[in-house]
DNA sequence: TTAGGGTTAG
């Protein structure tokens, strides 16, 4: 026994840094190969001192010592209660923990000790190790493993969907049937959660269509999982569709169609939803709060979002973060900018998005010199901050104050991005200065952003103000010639217009996907 | 036991 622990010990101690990434991996490891020698020792040798070490160990775990409890469930040469193990495997992978090494040594410990343990710990242990981001660990021993069940497969094939592995849990979840294990609620859920990862439409389809045939499409998980999925694939009616199948739709449910129809541009539709939730007595999560408060600022409905707000202070919502700037940015947008001040101005309600949204309310609504009093007032600036003032400039055709403020920046800041650079051509043309505007041309071209939609038409616009029609076309027909969109369309258009070319103007109008 | 959503500002 002594001797045990001391070879134990002394190879631990053999491991520079703790790091058992060796010693602990597989069923030929060090320990295991040293263990195997001193078979006679696998029991303890008194009962009492295995429930002594398990009771040390347990209340390790309960005051939230993991990797303690671990080191002494490792160097104790006795097996322990199939329990412990599963818990271990459990709280290794638990939020906050991730803890591969300890996940590892519960691992070797329980197979040195156990070479044939039941298969639900195989399958604990392997969630463990994906759960930690070891997909290989977790592959690796689903390969071992002599005898699986489903959730041997289910625990794989959720491996991977979390893993970012959509195509391998397509391959296994074939394979799984082949294998003959029946796919279950678990096994659609993850296969649903890799069809989302890549919005496989088709794929969905024909899942759909066995979750249907196996009798799960009562369950509300799928159900919302699907909901999520023709949401995604832009396919909102299908997925509203789905959404009214399900018997109880919880806050998931609830979150997944408010947030998709906001997506969709439907706000309406999203602020609807979001009211009949409470007709259907759930709780919203923070997050559909936040999604109907976006939804009301995208269409400017400022009573549906002082109702919204009425109903965050009853529900105690207001003081998350998120919930707060959503408000915000919901009256600021809305243009009720004393309203949106007022809940600024509470304490613990000033970050930089809180800053950005308040900054760019003014700047929106043309009170620019309050928005830049504030903006010089930020404790923090990011990219953002400096387009959403830059950006109140350029609507209101400020040009000479915008030209300053682009010096202040440049002086600044390096920070820039497609929307900066979309801004400058706007200034540009504003000022007709065709030169500036090649010189930023040719910045956006070395420096990669030519392939952004917002610049694209930020140089044709610029082009065609100035009257350069043969840049712009060479911008039409060559930088955005695989996209175009309605706002393309005008630019080119308006400038054909203007200057009498009604021919080509009706050429660009026809070409027009309405 | 295992499964789904989300993150506010230009």
């Amino acid at each position: 026994m002594y001797f045990t622990q001391f070879v134990l010990n002394y190879a631990w101690a053999a491991i520079p840094n703790g790091n058992c990434n060796n010693i602990c991996m597989g069923g030929n490891s060090l320990l295991n190969l040293l263990l195997c020698d001193k078979g006679h020792l696998t029991k303890p040798s008194n009962p009492a001192t295995a429930k002594a070490v398990t009771t040390t160990i347990l209340n390790h775990l309960d005051s939230g010592r993991l990797r303690k409890a671990v080191s002494i469930l490792f160097y104790a040469p006795f097996p322990f209660h199939f329990s412990l193990y599963a818990r271990l495997f459990q709280l290794c992978s638990s939020t906050g923990s991730r803890a591969i090494v300890e996940a590892r040594k519960v691992e070797s410990h329980l197979f040195t000790f156990s070479p044939t343990p039941p298969v639900f710990l195989v399958n604990r242990a392997i969630e463990a190790f994906a759960k930690c981001g070891s997909l290989g660990d977790a592959r690796e021993l689903f390969e071992e493993m002599p005898q699986r069940d489903g959730g041997s497969w289910n625990a794989l094939i959720t491996a991977c969907s979390q893993s970012g592995s959509p195509e391998e849990a397509f391959r296994l979840f074939v394979k799984m049937s082949r294998s003959g294990f029946l796919p279950n609620e678990i096994t659609f859920a993850s296969v649903l959660g890799s069809c989302a990862a890549v919005l496989a439409l088709s794929l969905s389809r024909q899942v759909h269509g066995l979750i249907v045939k196996y009798g799960f499409g009562g369950n509300v998980v799928i159900g919302s999982s699907l909901v999520d999925i023709y949401g995604k694939c832009v396919i909102i009616d299908d997925a509203r569709k789905i959404f009214d199948e399900i018997k109880n739709p919880n806050d998931i449910s609830w979150n997944i169609i408010v947030r998709r129809y906001l997506e969709m541009g439907e706000g309406e539709e999203a602020i609807v939803m979001f009211f009949q939730m409470f007709k259907a007595a759930v709780r919203p999560l923070k997050f559909t709060f936040s999604n109907a408060l976006v939804a009301c600022s995208s269409i400017s409905a400022l009573d549906e979002g002082i109702q919204i707000h009425g109903v965050a202070i009853k529900m105690g919502f207001d003081d998350d973060e998120i919930v707060s700037s959503s408000l915000i940015d919901m009256y600021a947008k809305c243009g009720d900018l004393e309203s949106a001040s007022a809940i600024f101005d509470q304490p613990n309600s000033k970050d930089v998005i809180s800053w950005t949204s308040i900054v760019s309310g003014y700047a929106m609504s043309g009170q620019t010199w309050k928005a830049r009093e504030l903006f010089d007032e930020m404790p923090e600036r990011n990219v953002i901050s400096w387009n959403a003032m830059l950006a109140g400039y350029a609507r209101y055709s400020q040009w000479e104050e915008a030209v300053d403020f682009l010096f202040l920046m440049r002086n600044t800041t390096n920070n820039i991005d497609q929307v900066t650079l979309g801004l400058i051509l706007k200034v540009c043309a504003g000022l007709l200065d065709v030169e500036l505007g090649k010189q930023v041309h040719g910045f956006i071209y070395r420096h990669g952003f030519s392939s952004s939609m917002f610049v694209g038409n930020g140089l044709l616009h610029m082009y065609s103000k100035c009257g350069k029609m043969r840049s712009a076309k060479t911008v039409w027909f060559h930088q955005i010639s695989h996209w175009r969109d309605r706002v393309s369309s005008n630019a080119l258009l308006s400038s054909y217009a203007r200057r009498g070319r009604s021919e080509l103007a009706m050429t660009i109008f026809c070409g027009m996907q309405w």
